[in-house]
DNA sequence: TATGGGCTGAC
RNA sequence: GUUGUCAGCCCAUA
């Protein structure tokens, strides 16, 4: 339902119809945003950060992004569209209290969203000009603290993928750190302390005053909650473009301190893994750390969700490990295969009535083309053998729900080559259509031939055309 | 190689 | 009321 009134919104806006859009309008729209209100000529005495944050490159950049975004509205209810039109009336004053560091953002609107896990999440989404200013503040700080990150930090970092932290934590099981400090920082973005994530900016940016007072009042902004506006004295607006590189300067600390302990360790985010030789070793260390983290980053360990356990027990980044004879090898972790078979029964019952191979092209497959994408690395020879079947089981449940009258049975599955006999007695047996969709008579109906032919995505020829791919030689 | 659309995952 | 960063893949266009 959102995602049709979204769609609506997009043909709606577009000048063509529900065709792809031609090239010259895929470029009237850059050129739209490239015309932005946006002045030139900063002149720029030295490459100060309110200059080159007010840089039209740089402002453009922003612009594009945040215009990529149309269709979300800001907390002001401002749609993003509309921004520009905003800023061509708007930019000289802002331009003037930016550079005077007198900006003061708006209240942030709260909103909670579920996780995949059952939770829910709280966020403040900013007003579509605080996002786009945040988003400019990440592109001026992006290339300042980028080359000061530690090679072990690899979320939210461009160029940085989940599966090189997971591969990362295999090098240290295969070199033999096979007890894994998982340390769990309870609710992270809301206990950043705004002091000390300060004086890390204003150490590396000295000088930059503005942009200080600016980050500064973007940490104060309260949201608002039943019509009160809340302060904040600690932690970073989630939903702003700029947390994410805001809760890496502060946890680059975590790891230039592990590191000069000679630590092994790897870190998503939030998610920080040590690897150590001996139970003995995870425990003292990670009681070290812990006070490190509380004592002197003023960060709150959840003492309840750390543990120091084998990598076999615990799950990183939707990933597992086991070990064999070569090594360490990855595996999709208990949880996320639950959680694909749920999405994906989901999506079949809202697929029921719609026509079959159009609801496995446009829908099924590139879901779950999307999950195999990320979890391809794993060993999964039996576990995509699994899927398959299963998958290939919901779809026949709902063939078989779609016939449904008994005598529509019998005559497909006369159709599909079965015996009057055999047809009769299943077409009018009483058992459920999942038990139907399991059952002999729906597998002879419905080969395995007959779903690679409607191009049904499928797990073993995506795993083994995979591993080709790895094993080809470069070129 | 670059734009634009879609989907998924991590946090 | 559905945000953010990052990544991957698929598709379209030149």
């Amino acid at each position: 339902m959102n995602q049709q009134s979204k769609a609506e919104k997009k043909v709606g806006t577009s000048s063509s119809s529900r065709e792809a859009k031609s090239p010259e309008e895929t470029r009237a729209l850059g050129g739209a945003v490239s015309v932005g209100p946006i002045k030139k000529g900063c002149n720029p005495p030295e490459l100060r950060l309110i200059d080159r944050l007010l840089n039209v490159d740089n402002l453009n950049d922003a612009f594009i992004k945040v215009v990529d975004n149309r269709g979300s509205a800001g907390a002001d209810g401002m749609e993003v569209g509309d921004l520009k039109l905003f800023l061509r009336k708007n930019w000289e004053a802002i331009e003037g209290q930016l550079r005077q560091g007198k900006y003061q953002p708006q209240p942030v609107k709260k909103v909670e969203i579920p996780k995949p896990d059952g939770g829910v999440r709280m966020l403040g989404i900013p007003t579509v000009l605080d996002r786009f200013i945040q988003q400019s503040l990440l592109q001026v700080l992006t290339p300042i603290w980028e080359p000061i990150f530690s090679d072990n930090s690899f979320g939210f970092r461009p160029k940085r993928k989940a599966i090189d932290a997971i591969n990362r934590a295999k090098e240290y099981q295969d070199e033999g750190y096979r007890i894994v400090i998982d340390i769990d920082l309870s609710k992270f973005f809301d206990e950043v302390p705004h002091q000390r994530l300060m004086s890390k900016i204003m150490l590396k940016t000295p000088g930059e005053w503005e942009i200080h007072k600016l980050i500064h009042r973007y940490l104060l902004t309260g949201m608002m909650k039943d019509g009160m506006l809340e302060d904040r004295e600690k932690g970073t607006p989630q939903g702003s473009p700029a947390s994410p590189i805001l809760s890496n300067i502060v946890l680059d600390e975590l790891d230039k301190e592990l590191e000069k302990r000679g630590h092994r360790h790897t870190r998503y985010a939030d998610d920080c893994n040590v690897y150590v030789k001996t139970r003995r070793a995870g425990e003292r260390a990670f009681a070290s750390i812990q006070n490190f983290i509380e004592n002197k980053m003023r960060l709150k360990v959840n003492k309840e969700k750390s543990k120091v356990d084998s990598p076999v027990k615990g799950k990183f980044l939707g990933y597992s490990f086991y070990y064999k004879k070569g090594g360490t090898g990855l595996r999709v972790a208990p949880k996320s295969v639950t959680r694909i078979k749920e999405s994906i029964k989901e999506l079949c019952q809202r697929g029921r009535g719609k026509h079959l191979p159009k609801f496995i092209s446009k829908t099924l497959n590139p879901a779950i083309r999307g999950w195999f994408n990320y979890y391809r690395y794993a060993d999964m020879k039996k576990l995509a053998h699994e899927l398959d079947e299963w998958l290939r089981h919901r779809l026949r449940n709902i063939l078989w729900r779609h016939w449904k009258r008994n005598w529509t049975r019998f005559t497909n599955l006369r159709k599909a080559g079965l015996s009057e006999q055999h047809a009769a007695r299943r077409a009018f047996n009483q058992r459920g259509p999942w038990f139907n969709s399991g059952a002999s008579h729906m597998n002879l109906a419905f080969p395995k031939k007959y779903f690679d032919e409607l191009g049904l995505f499928s797990f073993v020829t995506a795993l083994k055309a995979f591993h080709a791919k790895l094993e080809a030689p470069i070129i």
